[in-house]
DNA sequence: TCTCTACTTTGATATGGATCAAATCCGAAG
DNA sequence: CTTCGGATTTGATCCATATCAAAGTAGAGA
């Protein structure tokens, strides 16, 4: 499944959104070219796992195309999703050469890989790359923490309005803009991994599905793509404050 | 309710683990210098809150002594709590000026607080703040993961187990061990808390704890403390993998 | 010592979501 | 176009936990 790794001259860089926004935005020149040469890309195909939990990785990524997600699994089998990773978001411990997550490609995937040790070095010297990293560590930590409420204390119905705004506003944001009154987006997540994001079962993600359809909350257009004629109306779903909710 | 801070003169610096674990572990004497005098100390009384969600915060903080917590409230009042802050864990953004979880106290607290704005200052010119405050993050991220796993998938009673055994390592830890065959310890939160930690009802959370007192997992001498007399016993309850667990 | 009050336990009942089961949909392979 | 298999929907039933209610406990203050 998994092709030969890129090399730059396979991807132009512009195509690759790293350097501009995920890892480097205040580098220098000279920082920049030292990540250059530590640079190459990975792709998968929907549904390959990209490491599972306890092997090494040799490299940390930034995620350039598609969607990739962090699940933790129980000796029984239960699942539990613990991290979404769309674009420019961040893949890996500069300082562990191992995960402790099922990573998996739930799209075609892309991946911008930095080689994990010279990684690590320029982190202890480069006091931009490291502030870098912890801002975005610290956006992550809110994110999870947002999710944690809604896995405590959200109803069903909520926790899947709750996710569909997630994605209608991460998909807008990355297309630059925060989402108008109407939206339409295609669902990244099968029934049966939007269970395990939102600590449900796939029956009762269809259900609730179903429910906000005949509500005319939402639209399907097959199975994954869903039109939003009124956001607010979906926001209303959430159980979130009307404001956006402003962070630590 | 607020006693006026404590100057450095005021309490020993010995006392405050601070600059040895939590933020400067390997920080030069010129940066521990510099930390020192942005540094001041406060004091909290069990159930006092020491800020708000949505307030302004101008300092960042370490926890010296006493335990706090983060947590959201819904507008209809169901509560979450996201963060449990023991001795030498971190409050606040360097880069952010307000909070977004109201911090209180729940025993006696002190804190080792850094005005914020010069902490953010040195933050960007010493790479081994910023790498000290990302390794933390990265783990608090791990912890919050681990959260998530129990409140989507866990049962009541493991939830219970989950929790009692989180605590029963973090206090071995503090005292620099492991948990042993038999451990003891002091809950430092109440049931509602707990219920609130564990997205449970406070009344489930007295009956799993009668449970598991019932079935010899565990001891209760009055309301708060425990007695654990064989360890395993209890991880057998918490549906976590045997081994400890690797992290990422 | 005796309240008072917050915390905790226990009981009875209701219910949201899980579980078990079966049908339907739809895209990919032939 | 037809077939096949994974993804999804829908239905019937069950059960873990919430909810509502009341009683018990213990520590702080009078």
């Amino acid at each position: 499944m998994q092709q030969k790794p890129l090399t730059l001259k396979d991807m132009d860089c512009g195509d690759c959104p790293i350097r501009h926004r995920a890892v480097c935005a205040r580098c220098e020149t000279d920082e920049l070219e030292q990540l250059e040469a530590i640079k190459f890309y990975r792709k998968y195909t929907a549904g390959e796992v990209i490491v599972w939990a306890g092997d090494k990785m040799d490299f940390v990524a930034s995620v350039v195309a598609g969607v990739a997600t962090l699940t933790q699994t129980m000796e029984d089998g239960r699942r539990q999703m613990v991290g979404l990773l769309l674009a420019s978001d961040f893949i890996g411990r500069p300082n562990r050469d191992s995960v402790a997550y099922d990573v998996t490609a739930t799209t075609d995937v892309t991946l911008c890989c930095f080689r994990r040790k010279p990684f690590h070095e320029m982190i202890k010297t480069t006091p931009n790359i490291s502030q870098r990293l912890l801002d975005m560590t610290l956006d992550e930590l809110d994110a999870a923490r947002e999710w944690m409420l809604l896995l405590g204390r959200k109803t069903a119905r909520e926790k899947i309005a709750s996710f569909l705004s997630i994605i209608a506003r991460r998909e807008a944001s990355a297309l630059g803009g925060v989402p108008g009154k109407d939206v339409a987006f295609e669902l990244p997540l099968t029934r049966e991994a939007m269970a395990d994001y939102l600590g449900l079962t796939l029956e009762t993600v269809s259900r609730q599905m179903s429910a906000l359809k005949r509500d005319q909350v939402i639209q399907l257009e097959g199975k994954r793509r869903i039109v939003v004629a009124d956001f607010d109306l979906l926001m209303d779903e959430t159980g979130d404050d009307a404001d956006g909710g402003v962070l630590i």
